[in-house]
DNA sequence: CTCCACTGGGTACGTTGTACGCGGTTGTGG
DNA sequence: CCACAACCGCGTACAACGTACCCAGTGGAG
């Protein structure tokens, strides 16, 4: 089996029996390399900043890692084991997802550049490992497999959706050194040419609106957990109610105060 | 306002009053692009290579578009064009967003690169705009405009949760070579491994269960789907009902014959 | 007719990932 | 104990990238 041959890079072992200490190691690497994906984003990450980054030369990496997209796998499976899913399953699946929830949101927004890399087939590093164990067991007592993995791609789905919209938003913000308000006042001329335009009701809708939230980030990102929490109690059997999901009150219309429609 | 001030590529003007006539256009370039990045992938629609394509040297692209970065935000906007949603809202919300969904989800295995651009703030291309007004105007008689955008962003979220897995998946198989079996026989040493050595219960009961899947593709997208909508018909008041939705079957256990729980 | 804003495109620069090979270091078989 | 092969860090080199700059031609406005 030649080097290149290896399925994946948890199957190349670190370390060969012979020869010289290394004086790096990978995980000195991944840790360098997030350490300014975090600052500065992925593409600032590059072999020879890194090498930089820890006082080696830039090709020294190539003894730890094969290649650079081999390293962004590193990394990625090390964001993974941020995520706290210590204890579950708890038994009680409503604190637990909302937990995993919160923490794989934190954790997006601490590293956004995550949003980028777009994962190959899943490559099962020890930490994806970890988390896919703690994470489909909170509901593997009530469903089966099939049905466990579907809603937890519904619900992977809703919390990747939400952060990649933070996540962009706050880029940009960054990336123009403009505040949100000043960002939307510099892009005045060409919203509001579509918003006279008299074309566009809905968009003017929601650019209006969006002037005015009535709620912040954080509790959009609640609500919305929620009604995808009430859609996952759903499709679960009796038995597994959850003791404190006593907060289904009867919502119907709970408009603003008289906002005629349109 | 110098050139670099451009709130957005929508707000340049293609073509300027005076000077001789162009040779290309900007949707010509877009096509060619959107062409070699479907055959090839996003990176392989370098600016050399799609300057070839149409017979240009390289920098005369330069006079259409400001930047890479600008051709992929038009590349994408074309694209949110081959989304069909004609005739919407036409009163059965439960069509439209399936309509929509498939919609959405054949689109992006047609052009699977549309996974790796990171979308700064939304741009708001015509296509774009357009596809807004339609897909929002769905819900916009029964809920208001916060609600709908929350609603949204749990359907989106599922659809390219859901296709991102496709396609990472798609491309693996087509990367290595391999077929999605013969890959699977390649890493058999690393799952094998992973399972003999007992720490991974669910991990194990995926890939057991993996290897008999119950559903195409195609099928558990359209499941996954129904139980969005199903979500999505709660938040709605009861005036939305849509007329065919009548399929809330008693679901429960439904487990495969007999497996033993670990 | 004259001007000059425009055209297509060649050359060149800085940056990227990484192949290759060097001289030095070290665990191990004889 | 010692020679050797396997490993170390890393300097050099190359191809490919996005694009700044410049130039000679072209055609509508005054």
């Amino acid at each position: 089996m030649t080097d290149a041959e290896y399925v994946n890079i948890w199957m190349r072992p670190e370390r060969p029996a012979r020869g010289p200490k290394p004086t790096y190691s990978r995980a000195q690497i991944t840790e360098a390399a997030i350490r300014i994906a975090d600052a500065e984003g992925l593409e600032a990450a590059t072999m020879r900043r890194i090498a930089a980054e820890i006082g080696a030369g830039a090709m020294s990496l190539y003894r730890y890692v094969p290649s650079r997209d081999n390293l962004v796998e590193l990394m990625t499976d090390r964001l993974q084991g941020e995520i706290d899913v210590a204890g579950m399953p708890s038994g009680d699946w409503r604190t637990d997802l909302t937990r995993y929830a919160d923490g794989l949101r934190a954790m997006w927004l601490r590293h956004p550049w995550i949003a980028t890399v777009q994962r190959s087939l899943p490559s099962f590093g020890p930490n994806q490992l970890l988390l896919i164990e703690r994470l489909m067991g909170v509901l593997d007592a009530f469903v089966s497999i099939d049905e466990n993995l579907g809603l937890m791609a519904m619900l992977n789905g809703y919390i990747e959706g939400t952060v990649r919209e933070e996540i962009s938003s706050a880029k940009e913000v960054r990336r123009s050194g403009l505040s949100e308000s000043e960002w939307m006042a510099r892009s005045y001329p060409y919203v509001d040419r579509l918003v006279k335009s008299g074309e566009y009701p809905i968009f003017t809708k929601i650019v209006m609106e969006a002037r005015h939230p009535h709620l912040s980030r954080d509790d959009q990102f609640r609500y919305g957990l929620q009604r995808v929490l009430d859609c996952i109690a759903a499709a679960l059997p009796s038995t597994a109610e959850s003791p404190m999901s006593a907060h289904r009150e009867g919502r119907k219309e709970q408009d603003g105060p008289g906002r005629a429609r349109s």
